[in-house]
RNA sequence: CGGGGUGUAGCGUAGUCUGGUUAUCGCGUCUGCUUUGGGAGCAGAAGGUCGUCGGUUCGAAUCCGGCCACCCCGACCA
C-alpha cells in the first residue's frame, strides 16, 4: 500500500498531483517550473501526437521546424502580441560561458547584439520566413504545422496544465482571403473537437472568446472548452483567425489573379501537452487514471497466476493464442508474466496506471476454459469463456470508450446552470461551480467586474448558439444569447 | 511577485520547542527460502553531505541569518 492517492473528494488539486506523479506520467525536475515527462506521460503523449498529426495531414497541412529563437526586433513588430506575451519570455543574452577562479560565469564579453528571445509562439519568426515563400496567390494557401517546445515564464506552475517549457504543435496557415482564413480557422477547431471527443472521450464547447480572452494578435480566438471533474473549465485547444495583422506587421503580400498586390490572411491554431492534464481530470478516479481505450498506450494487461513453472507454461500457451488474436486485429496488449510482484500488487499497478482492461488467468480457469475479466472505468469483473475473448474485449473497449464519454458529458450536464440575475448566478458559483449560462451586455467593461467580484470568467460564447433575449445580469443591458461562464484553469 | 507551509535514505516519516553517545520507524531495494485468485511471509543485508551556505557554541538535524527548491492560496496565463 505504498502508492495512496489522496482521495479527490478530499482536495481535488492534490488528488491530481499525487496520480500525475504516482501513475509515472511526470516529475518535477530540477529547474524551477519544468516538469519531467517519464516514458508512460510521454507514450500517451505520442498517441495523441500520432493522431493528430494524422488528422492535419488529412486536412492538407505539412510538417515543418522553425527556430527556437526569435530575435527581439521580429517580436516587437505587432504591438498586440508583444503586450500579450511580453511579461513572460525567456530572454537569451549571451552566447557563452568563461571559466574564472571564482567559478563559472556568464563571459561578460559575449554579449550578443540583438537578444533573442525564446519562442513563447512562433507567429512572428514564422511570418517573417513566410515573407520569403509568398509573392503570388499560386503560393496560397499555404499549410504548415510544427511540433515544438515553447517557453511562457509562469509565476505559478502546474504538471502539464501550466509549465514554464511544455510540448505542442502550432498550425500557421495563410491565404489569399478573409473568408478562406476564417473556413480555416474553423476547420481546425472542428479538428480538435473530434479529436477530444472521438480519442479522449471528452465532451468540449465549441464557441469564441470575448476580447479580452482573445490571442494576443487574432482578430478571432475559437475555442473549445471542457469541464473537468471538479467543475471547473479548462481551454483544450485554440484556433486563431489573425485577419491581417501578422502580414502587415511582415510585410507579407501576394500578386492576385488581377495582378493586384494583397496582404495575405492568417491563422494559427494549437493543442499542447496541457491536454494530458484534461484527460487526467475528466476521467480519473481514487484508484488512480482512467484512460480511454484510443489513447492507452496499452489497452489489455494480462496478468497470469500460478504456481510454478509448469502451470505458467500451460498459461503461456492459452495466452498466447490470445495475442495472436490481439496482434492481428491491432489490440495494444501488455502480457505481465513478471515473477516479482504478486498478482494482487499487479491488480492495484495497472489500475493506478489507467489501463482499461485488464485479463486474469490462472489453473481454475484453465479447468473451466474462462479468463476474469476487468473493467478499469467500471471496476467490475466476470469470468468469461476463452474462445472468443478478442471479440468480447474489442467490444468492451468500445463500450468503455463509450462510457467514459458518456460520464463525462453526464457531470457537465449536471454542472450546467442558467442564471438570469446576478444574486442567482453567485449563489450558483459559490455552492455548486461549474457552468453557468447567462446573458451578458457584451462590454469587456462587466465581464472584467463580474470576473473581480466572483473570479469567474466568460469562457466562451458558443457557436452557433441558441439566440433569446435577455437582460445582462449585471448591467440589465438587453442581451441576445446566453454565454458560458464558469471558474477556469 | 505577495501570503502560508514543507525540506532528515528511492518514498513517507520520528527527533527540532528544551543543542550532548552510533539519527527513529514504516514502505521500497538487495540476498535466500517459502509464496502467488486484490498491493505476500520469514530471516538477513545495503542505503544518510539531516535542502544549501554561513554564524553562535566545547559540541548543531536541533538555535540565528542568507540563499535554493517544492507544495498550497492569491494576482497573470494555454
Amino acid at each position: 500500500m505504498s502508492k495512496v492517492i489522496t482521495p479527490k473528494e478530499q482536495d481535488y488539486s492534490q488528488w491530481y498531483n499525487d496520480l500525475v506523479i504516482k501513475a509515472g506520467l511526470a516529475d518535477h525536475s530540477a529547474v524551477k517550473g519544468c516538469m519531467v515527462i517519464k516514458p508512460y506521460g510521454y507514450a500517451i503523449w505520442e498517441r495523441m501526437q500520432a493522431v493528430l498529426d494524422g488528422m492535419f495531414k488529412a486536412t492538407g497541412h505539412s510538417n515543418a521546424y522553425f527556430p527556437l529563437f526569435i530575435p527581439k526586433s521580429f517580436f516587437a513588430k505587432e504591438a498586440a502580441h508583444v503586450d500579450g506575451f511580453a511579461k513572460e519570455c525567456a530572454v537569451v543574452t549571451h552566447y557563452r560561458l568563461k571559466n574564472t577562479p571564482e567559478g563559472l560565469i556568464v563571459d561578460p564579453d559575449a554579449k550578443l547584439d540583438e537578444e533573442l528571445i525564446v519562442r513563447p509562439t512562433s507567429e512572428t519568426i514564422i511570418w517573417n520566413t513566410y515573407k520569403g515563400w509568398i509573392q503570388s496567390y499560386r503560393d496560397l494557401p499555404l499549410l504548415i504545422n510544427q511540433w515544438a517546445n515553447v517557453v511562457r515564464w509562469e509565476m505559478r506552475t502546474r504538471l502539464f496544465l501550466r509549465t514554464a517549457e511544455f510540448l505542442w504543435q502550432e498550425g500557421h496557415t495563410a491565404h489569399a482571403t478573409q473568408q478562406e482564413a476564417i473556413v480555416e480557422a474553423e476547420k481546425m477547431l472542428d479538428v480538435y473537437t473530434e479529436f477530444a471527443e472521438k480519442w479522449m472521450s471528452m465532451p468540449v464547447i465549441k464557441g469564441t472568446k470575448t476580447a479580452s480572452e482573445r490571442f494576443a494578435g487574432a482578430l478571432e480566438t475559437y475555442c473549445i472548452e471542457a469541464m473537468m471533474q471538479d467543475g471547473k473549465a479548462l481551454q483544450a485547444g485554440t484556433s486563431h483567425f489573425l485577419g491581417q495583422n501578422f502580414a502587415k506587421a511582415f510585410d507579407v503580400k501576394f500578386l492576385n489573379k488581377e495582378g493586384k498586390s494583397e496582404h495575405v490572411w492568417a491563422t494559427s491554431w494549437g493543442v499542447s501537452t496541457r491536454l494530458m492534464g484534461a484527460l487526467v481530470m475528466t476521467h480519473s478516479d481514487n484508484e488512480g487514471l482512467v484512460l480511454p481505450p484510443q489513447l492507452a498506450p496499452q489497452q489489455v494487461v494480462i496478468i497470469p497466476i500460478y504456481k510454478g513453472d509448469e502451470q505458467l507454461a500451460q498459461i503461456n500457451e492459452v495466452v498466447s493464442k490470445i495475442t495472436k488474436t490481439f496482434d492481428a486485429d491491432g489490440v495494444r496488449y501488455k502480457y505481465d508474466s513478471t515473477d516479482h510482484h504478486s498478482p494482487g500488487w499487479k491488480f492495484a499497478e495497472y489500475e493506478l496506471k489507467g489501463v482499461p482492461i485488464r485479463l486474469a488467468i490462472g489453473a481454475r480457469d484453465l479447468e473451466k476454459g474462462t479468463i476474469e475479466v476487468h473493467r478499469r472505468d467500471t471496476r467490475t469483473k466476470q469470468f468469461v469463456p476463452i474462445e472468443g475473448i478478442e471479440k468480447f474485449v474489442k467490444n468492451m473497449l468500445d463500450e468503455i470508450s463509450t462510457n467514459l464519454y458518456k460520464k463525462a458529458e453526464e457531470l457537465r450536464t449536471n454542472n450546467s446552470h442558467k442564471a438570469n440575475t446576478y444574486e442567482e448566478f453567485k449563489e450558483i458559483l459559490d455552492k455548486k461551480s461549474g457552468f453557468v449560462w447567462a446573458h451578458w451586455d457584451g462590454t469587456s467593461e462587466t465581464e472584467e467586474k463580474i470576473k473581480d467580484d466572483t473570479k469567474a470568467t466568460i469562457r466562451c460564447i458558443p457557436l452557433n448558439n441558441t439566440q433569446e433575449e435577455g437582460k445582462c445580469i449585471y448591467s440589465g443591458k438587453p442581451s441576445k444569447q446566453r454565454v458560458i461562464f464558469a471558474k477556469a484553469y
